[in-house]
DNA sequence: TTGCGGATGGACT
DNA sequence: GTCCATCCGCAAC
């Protein structure tokens, strides 16, 4: 595998750039020994201020403030009392842009990752953000750490067929009807997978 | 298939 | 102090 990290410039691209690019990417994250890593399968584009469903969209605060600094940078955030969800800054400083990273397809560190988990069912661990941030063991720790840096960043593929599909946001009660979602088409690793297909 | 509890922190009154 | 958040798991229906 090619160990290229994506550049600063591609990260201050357009947000729905950098949103619908991560499809296919591979999202590494070094933990002392240990190493985890997975295919970018689905990401969410939250716009700054243009955007109510952004967490930026009220302006800046202490929580959110790194979605203010500029792009390459992570940005974690807690929330419903026990998860964790990692946030990929983008654009030029100030705008306040970010993607949210939703699901992966795990490579590396599956081990690990269904012990941090605790379940042994591998389409399991890492198909939604809280559950990816905690097979990935991502907390507060990693808000605002630089994607170039060492413990977390995110690499070229050399993969690149990926179909990527768009659709509404999930989980969020603002401004539901924009397709800022990007994923990859048919999957298994992407949120609600099974709950769709039950539905169908 | 629905609905709610978990358990924390920031915004706002 | 109150509200509710880019969610997840599982009990009960």
């Amino acid at each position: 595998m090619e160990l290229k990290k994506l550049s600063k410039d591609f990260y201050q691209q357009k947000c729905l750039t950098v949103a619908r690019g991560l499809i296919g990417k591979i999202l590494v994250r070094i933990k002392s020994n240990k190493i985890y890593s997975g295919i970018i399968v689905e990401t969410e584009a939250y716009l700054g201020e243009k955007d109510p469903a952004a967490h930026s969209f009220i302006g800046k605060t202490k929580r959110n403030e790194v979605m203010f600094g500029e792009g390459g940078f992570s940005y974690v955030y807690f929330t419903y009392g026990n998860h964790y969800c990692f946030n990929v800054v983008t654009e030029k400083s100030g705008t306040a842009h970010a993607v949210l990273v939703r699901a992966v397809e795990p490579l590396l560190g599956i081990e690990e990752m269904k012990k941090n988990r605790g379940t042994d069912y591998i389409y399991n661990l890492t198909n939604g953000p809280g559950k990816l941030a905690q097979a990935f063991e991502i907390n507060k720790v990693l808000n605002g750490a630089d994607l170039n840096g060492r413990e977390i960043f995110i690499v070229e593929n050399e993969r690149k067929d990926y179909k990527i599909s768009k659709s509404k946001r999930i989980g969020i009660s603002k401004n539901t009807e924009k397709l800022y979602r990007f994923y990859a088409k048919d999957n298994i690793f992407v949120s609600k997978y099974f709950i769709k297909k039950l539905a169908a």
